[in-house]
DNA sequence: TTGTATGCGTTATCAG
DNA sequence: CTGATAACGCATACAA
């Protein structure tokens, strides 16, 4: 029963096209005209139909944003810094969660193309050859955010941070600072970016360090507190010398670490340091605070979201990767040795 | 340049009423008709436009989501659960965020109403009158989340926890350990649920153990670490006899607490007890372990999903305002007196 | 500068 | 059971 631009077009006695024109200003009207039409407008609080509009220019005016756990303080700083561009502009997002499962994400992808959205930001867990072809068949743009395309590079937008090097750095920064045994304790091998890269930044480093430890050193765990506490009591059990330092794949591995080492009464970092990444909130609440990688996900998310925007507005079209820096922050979880 | 449904009665050789009828075998179709069809809407990849569908059959399956910070754990487990159930009972969420302002309230109720969708959930700070009106003039039904209405109740349902209550038990279970000298260090008074309710139930605890504490024993400030910091060290600065015992308007607001008693020296819960609200996850990564009154935000959004969805449908429609129970949890923070 | 007519991709009404 | 045809609410090419 709303409002149509008929009803506006009767009661100004003029054409639809003319409401039309005003609405939009997209094409000169008289300016007696325009004011009337505005007012019967206000009056009626008339807003045109997104939908009526969407069908006829082929614009909604909405972009799609795929994660894979919307409660997860990773994708919330994302999602916060892509709406933050988006909503500035005028777009709407649409949020889903794929639960990092390839079918859902296949099927979310369809979803958004039926609803027609202008574009998607997608992170996933492993964007494969499946997902690439996926995409590249909708008729909307996608960029990656958070994550890589594992089949080949620049084959689709990407907005994400230098997993390989963030890791480097970091065992690089835990050498510089005396440390030779130093263990990883990542998340799971399925996970592209997140897993496999980091863990490959480890080993580079360790290489070019010519360091080598037993592959007792090296245990890849879910990104969750569980995760940590259990693949350092593995870590713990399994070697008669334990490391000096573990770098970890997230905050909330490390402070799972820490936990499990506190209570075998190993004092972090007096006799074991212990870096996180991410840097959340809570890496500061944490006591000792945690030592950290930062990586900046709001601003991430609002880099993504322009990146798409210049794709839907037709001003760019081919891809490449984008990397945001990352920053190593040393707080109370990191001791130096020797 | 996609396949219509034209497309697929054209080479099907039907009509398009014929198509359309298989798609949403709303009517009796010949079997060999509709496998005939069937086939050539598998070949094609056909999928019907969600924006044509939406401007005639006035339905979008889309629900929209107002929270104030999309980044916050609180609306991160709340929106989690609303997907949850929307997600699964085919609808999309459009996730907008207020930043708790009301302007930007009232503008995203018009967004979502220009696009049509078929409800949405408001997770406020507030809703006044001005709001209540507005959500009433909107042809999509509303349902509050997590906010009660402040002018009056059951104008527009809710499903939220008791805040009074919940403030209320806080205090009597320190009260049952011992507790007399009480603290309140909670959240701004302009947030209605979370600020005015909780502070509320507090004084409706103390009143009725007949225990007085001074003003300068309540303090209300941002719902953050930094908060919780600034608004204990004024109660610690303020009175020379301290509480024994502080409830607070959140975890965050409680672990800024304890940061700030312990930068003095002040043991918790030796010499100070603290008790938060929310129940986040780390709540049970701090140490010591935070205790709390749990809230189940993911349950809250599930349910208050449930209920939108039996407006949408038309099998329900007068307002009610539905508690989810909340939980007091015992951890390391509160001692035993006496 | 303004109006008319057509079409966007579906569903729904009404005959057959 | 099947097929024209009229909406749905708006934008736009084409006329005037």
């Amino acid at each position: 029963m709303a409002v149509t631009i008929a009803d506006i077009a009767k009661e100004a006695g003029v054409s639809i096209s003319t409401v039309s024109r005003v609405i939009n200003n997209t094409k000169p009207v008289s300016p007696e005209l325009k004011e009337r039409v505005y007012r019967i407008i206000e009056k009626n609080h008339f807003t045109p139909n997104a939908l009526a509009q969407g069908l006829i220019t082929k614009k909604t005016n909405i972009v799609g944003v795929i994660v894979p756990d919307i409660s997860n303080a990773v994708f919330g700083a994302l999602t916060k810094g892509i709406n933050s561009v988006c909503s500035s502009k005028g777009y709407t997002i649409m949020v889903c969660e794929s639960g990092g499962e390839l079918e859902r994400e296949m099927n979310l992808l369809n979803i958004l193309e039926d609803r027609q959205i202008d574009g998607v930001l997608f992170a996933g867990v492993d964007v494969n050859q499946e997902l690439v072809n996926a995409m590249q068949k909708k008729d909307y743009p996608v960029v990656l955010v958070t994550q890589e395309c594992s089949v080949k590079e620049n084959i689709i937008d990407t907005v994400t941070h230098d997993n390989v090097q963030a890791l480097y750095d970091v065992v690089m920064f835990l050498h510089e600072n005396g440390h030779e045994r130093i263990a990883y304790l990542g998340g799971p091998e399925y996970d592209f970016s997140s897993g496999q890269k980091r863990l490959k930044g480890y080993k580079k480093a360790l290489s070019e360090l010519k360091i080598s430890v037993p592959y007792s050193y090296i245990e890849q765990v879910q990104f969750s507190f569980q995760g940590g506490y259990e693949g350092m009591k593995r870590i713990y059990e399994e070697n008669s010398i334990l490391p000096t330092a573990v770098v970890t794949g997230s905050d909330l591995i490390a402070i799972g670490a820490v936990q499990f080492l506190n209570g075998q009464g190993i004092g972090v970092p007096e006799e074991i340091s212990v870096i996180g990444f991410d840097d959340l909130d809570f890496a500061t609440y944490f006591r000792p605070e945690l030592s950290t990688v930062r990586i900046p996900y709001f601003e991430e998310g609002e880099i993504a979201a322009k990146e798409l925007l210049k794709y839907m507005t037709g001003s760019k079209t081919k891809a490449a990767t984008h990397y945001v820096p990352h920053k190593i922050i040393r707080r109370g979880t990191v001791k130096v040795l020797k």
